[in-house]
DNA sequence: CATGAATGAGGCTTCATTCAT
DNA sequence: AATGAATGAAGCCTCATTCAT
């Protein structure tokens, strides 16, 4: 079953544009410029506009791509069907998946998110669930509200994904690194 | 005893675009304009230049004083003389007292750094020195090398720090939190 | 036989603008603007930028072409097979033909000469060797360095030019006064 | 008998900076920038402006200035008291004398005139009469009418002068050159 | 009178974007 | 569909000029 959602599902040359967004933006920061990008995508920059009409239309096609990555990763996890434990495990395999566009996510900081609701639906929402779930049984802090253990999370996944996108750390090790720190902290364990 | 190094200390004048420029990079990232940080500073664009001559020298100075600021705050701490818990919550109100300044320099990714040395030296080699003695005595996990705890603790500061500035939560919860989930994690006390 | 020296020879538009920057800087003198030349030129700002990236590409460009332009006049003079009389005759009539490019290098001194063994062995080498001659072959004075006589005799190029370039007198008539005067002085003929 | 026209004699302080102003003028050409000559006057551009107001105030002042000084030279030549061939060797030392406000009025071109009238009278006058007087006595060329004669005869100054400024020839032995030259040309004496 | 500080206008340059081929 | 050429808007920077002390 295939969902084809509006520029969920992209031309393989669009593709192959947005993936080199991704690393140029993860790279560079925002500011790369529309040059930048078709240079790194080997087509000219009118090539390039002949896809993305406008570069706002580029980044909003990076966010949307990127977030339909994330999503699917995420979808894939299944978290529902496993443990809290093994939810943020699984979670944190997803994230790191999706390594250097969630890079670039996160240097466009939500400019270009066109529909917030994906965003919140397929990603935070799933995330949410699980880190609620995480507060329901107790496997995680009761003095954190659900939203902080969001943003600790993900501020985790931020740091170490750019490790990850500069080479200094394998993803899978990143990603192990995540959910134990996440869960136990970086002190030693008590006893 | 107050130290005078070269630049450390600005006159009025350069100081308040300093202030304005960092509030300006903190907010709306390192493209901000120099028209956008004229205007934050009330002053004119070409006033701007009679202090900074180039965009360049603006963010290099920015860095130099968020640097300044920041080792001045965890000098003033003095983490040699405690113990390794008290010292992480002395260095993440330091951290957090820099807040928006530190929020510039996690924008600016060291691009402005014109004397790396002095991160290192003045931020860098005290945080990892308390870490180090943490893992020495056995404070913090030994099964994560020095370098990603340093990663860790400052991806926490990253991200808290955003969430101060953007005012949704107050630096001194802040603080405290990064501390504390960096240390136990966001895991459930065991028991 | 035509020489393919680097950049000796220009695409369509850019002679086009380097001809139009010539006739600008020949009349407004070297602080010409890039707008005065884009507009001289018929053009866009920006489109001059795609030939010419910095004002000083283009002025190191236009004294590029003036020398080229001066060189290949000097050299189809073949002063060498001539007698120094008819030689300078000749010589006068190349500087003439290429008279507003001459004065556009006038107005801006050497400044942007990027290679000057161009202009020293395309164009003052072959002057030189003429009047050298002239003196060897006591048609020159002697008791007036080699040195001057270039001086002198470039002055009076300069200056007469300028009244080709207003439109004050015909290139012709100018070449021939400059000769002239230059050989029997302004002075009238002994007896 | 000191005549007082305005603006012809200066206090000490405008006529150290119009000196100030034309050294800098003729070297560095008539984009010279208000702190330049400031600069070069050694004191602050604010108080430049309190004696010239604006730079076109400065460079008209520097104009009539030169104008007024080759005048004083000029008229104290006492062209018309000695005869046609003597007259031009005191013109020219009367040049050569301003040399360097020479060289700036060249190189600002008529642009700063604010009486041409002065150019006129007091400059361009004796030395046409003088050379009407040539041209009605003989010694002058009269194939090459009198406008002409003025144009070569300023040229040589001009181009000469440039190299007096420069330090490669001293202002006698250029004075004494150009003298020369004009009259008899470069060529070597007929027998 | 002298000066440091402030500024508006204008020039250089880049970049997103459009057009013609 | 692809591309080289062209361009307007916007950013950086300089400079003539003004103001307050």
């Amino acid at each position: 079953m295939r969902v084809q959602e509006e520029g969920a599902v992209l031309s393989g040359a669009r593709r192959a544009i947005v993936d080199a967004a991704a690393e140029v933006i993860a790279d560079r920061g925002e500011s790369a410029s529309m040059a930048d990008v078709a240079a790194a995508a080997g087509i000219g920059r009118a090539t390039l506009y002949r896809y993305f009409p406008t570069r706002e239309a580029l980044l909003v096609g990076l966010t949307r791509a990127a977030l339909a990555d994330l999503a699917e990763n995420v979808a894939a996890a299944e978290l529902d069907s496993v443990d809290v434990l093994e939810g943020l495990a699984r979670l944190s395999r997803a994230f790191f998946r999706s390594a250097t566009r969630y890079a670039a996510l996160a240097h466009m900081r939500d400019k270009y998110l066109d529909k917030p609701a994906d965003l919140e639906q397929l990603v935070l929402a799933p995330v949410r669930d699980l880190l609620q779930r995480g507060l329901d049984e107790g496997e995680l802090r009761d003095d954190v509200p659900l939203d902080l253990h969001v943003e600790v999370l993900t501020g985790l996944y931020e740091k170490v994904i750019r490790l990850v996108v500069d080479g200094r750390l394998g993803a899978e090790r990143a990603s192990a690194l995540v959910t134990s720190v996440f869960l136990r902290g970086a002190g030693a364990s008590p006893r």
